[in-house]
DNA sequence: GCATTTTGCGCAAACGATTGCATGCGCCAC
DNA sequence: GTGGCGCATGCAATCGTTTGCGCAAAATGC
């Protein structure tokens, strides 16, 4: 194996010290380095095939220019787009990100926190899931750099950016009351996970606002974000109140799973059921009928969250917002339709 | 923010040396190391709270436990089962990986190669998509330890896994003419990629093994491996070769499109075409007809090439076998039928 | 009980970059 | 002509570990 050029090597071809090239080829030492010894320095460097050495820097600088990333699992469709969208943000800076699987265990993510501690990053985005989890706050309490996807943080000062998950789920409430629904139940992600609480809390605010009793209506809760329990939590909704015409669901894979249960016990959707989802995962649009549900910006979400990350890490924690939501909108497609037995579809029957 | 616990901390409160504490942590120190100091020194760094700076050691060992691995678009869904393949051998021995997107470009590859020089990564894993990418290969000729995914390498000794496309390829279309079809066509992959090259030479192989004439029957190249070009593809077929009663796709996604332009002029999959995919992406299972394909194992490929990567940098490079076959198997659902007009057909009809 | 091997530990030099301080040079102004 | 200022460069320490070397003490052998 070739051993690799450092700053050395360079300084001896050219008779200074290491210092002096470290510092003609240090990125922002003013115009000064414009000095035509330093372009010597540079362009010399360049033919050497020298690459500066960032673990070494990373030692000396306290500063590995490495962000930790914690995702509950890349698997999962929806985090690679917010792994592309954080990196879109830290390629062109220099950084370069560290992703890891929680699998949602915490105890998994304990040790995963000190892996990253490890190995020196400078900060940590947290693809959160669970509705709590003080290991990560542990950490942000500490100081160090820490930015939070998809979770609300209320006791501290972590900046985090979220979805508009309530306004998402107003929406399609809405869309279902606009159609005539009345029975409309809502098939709730697992408690322990902050998307879950979040859209259930989201489903019985719209309850409320457009005049249903929240306690009327049926809400069964899965215990994992997957098609199992949505055909299992389908089938419980369906026993609990056959008089339901909409099923909210709290994710797309809920909804899908809701759909296969419907689907297997001849009830159509959407003549006789409409179901509706949330995120719309890639592929959506192929399966039968096309799902309703909303659109939620990953890329820009992770983005984003980088962009804070990097501001915190210039300095300017003061600067950051604490908060940062970002629009969803309504995705319409074939899953919804007026309930069977309205006016309208006497009317129209 | 809190300063991290060193060895000079710990062997400053013990009253020994730093080098002493670095021993009796050091692993694998024999046996030697149980002794009692040696216990009381780990005791109390623990209590201490000491990390290991991994930065540090990983500079003075010239070992950062850091594998690269470098892949088109983890967005792909072929890709996070890689991932966590390859991190589920990774993790257990205290590596971890730092995941690039190349967008399929040489360009791009080219600087993040550089990127993860910089950065010490102890090897590549390179889930390879271009049939033809001398960096790569150039940085394996410098004896820099790399594993490639994906794609057969000839002229060189870098270890390779793939999975077993021509046994899959032979399986539909052994399928397909088992269930009676002569006019079989393929939708190629882009010829740019070592999949799509890849499964063209099996169709070709297989067609010829059933007494095909391979120059007879039509293939049709994409450009992406997208649905979009699966629609346009589709068409393409069509429109050269009306009487296709089956279309073989070089992938899932291909597949879907052809499916879509199929449906969209009114041809009935299967029953009037047959259409068949590769890889058997998540969510197939849901839609309509499902997608007769083949399993690749994603995720025992990730892990082998991990394997074969950690045997490399154990020293072992000679032990490493070259190639690796995982085996694939068909997968079944409805989206093959007997052709219209066999005399089967006419038979049940 | 003495010679020899083993063991345990301290010392200090790396690894490759960055950076505060010191030095020396040229240049300008008075 | 000399004092002072600025600029470029060199020197050396530093980041936190690891590890070869050497010395002393302990363990072993006969």
């Amino acid at each position: 194996m070739k051993k690799r050029v450092t700053l050395k090597d360079v300084a001896a071809k050219l008779g200074v010290h290491t210092s002096t090239v470290s510092r003609a080829l240090g990125l922002s030492n003013e115009a000064a380095k414009s000095s035509e010894a330093a372009m010597r320095i540079r362009e010399r460097a360049a033919q050497m095939g020298y690459r500066p050495n960032r673990v070494a820097a990373g030692l000396r600088k306290q500063r590995t220019m490495t962000i930790g990333v914690m995702l509950p699992d890349i698997t999962n469709t929806l985090f690679p787009p917010i792994v592309r969208g954080i990196e879109s943000v830290l390629e062109p800076r220099g950084y370069v990100s560290m992703i890891v699987n929680t699998d949602s265990s915490a105890e998994r993510e304990r040790q995963l926190v000190d892996v990253l501690h490890e190995r020196g990053v400078d900060g940590i985005i947290h693809a959160a899931v669970l509705s709590s989890d003080p290991t990560i706050l542990d950490v942000a309490a500490t100081g160090f750099p820490v930015v939070t996807l998809n979770r609300k943080i209320d006791g501290s000062n972590v900046p985090y950016v979220i979805n508009d998950e309530t306004f998402g789920i107003r929406s399609v409430f809405a869309l279902l009351h606009s159609f005539g629904h009345r029975h409309i139940a809502h098939l709730a992600g697992p408690a322990d996970l902050s998307t879950g609480q979040l859209r259930l809390a989201a489903f019985q605010r719209s309850a409320r606002e457009f005049g249903l009793e929240p306690n009327a209506l049926v809400v069964e809760p899965s215990l994992r974000f997957d098609e199992g329990e949505g055909r299992r939590a389908a089938a419980a909704i369906h026993a609990r109140a056959p008089e339901t015409t909409a099923v909210l669901c709290a994710n797309d894979r809920l909804a899908l799973g809701a759909l296969q249960h419907f689907q297997s016990v001849g009830i159509d959707c959407p003549q006789s059921m409409s179901i509706t989802g949330f995120n719309d995962m890639p592929l959506l649009e192929m399966i039968k009928p096309g799902l309703t549900t909303v659109r939620v910006q990953q890329f820009r979400a992770g983005a984003k969250a980088a962009s804070l990350m990097l501001e915190m890490l210039d300095g300017a924690s003061d600067a950051v917002p604490h908060e940062t939501i970002l629009p969803v909108h309504l995705v319409q497609r074939e899953s919804v339709a007026r309930p069977r037995g309205s006016v309208e579809q006497r009317l129209a029957g």
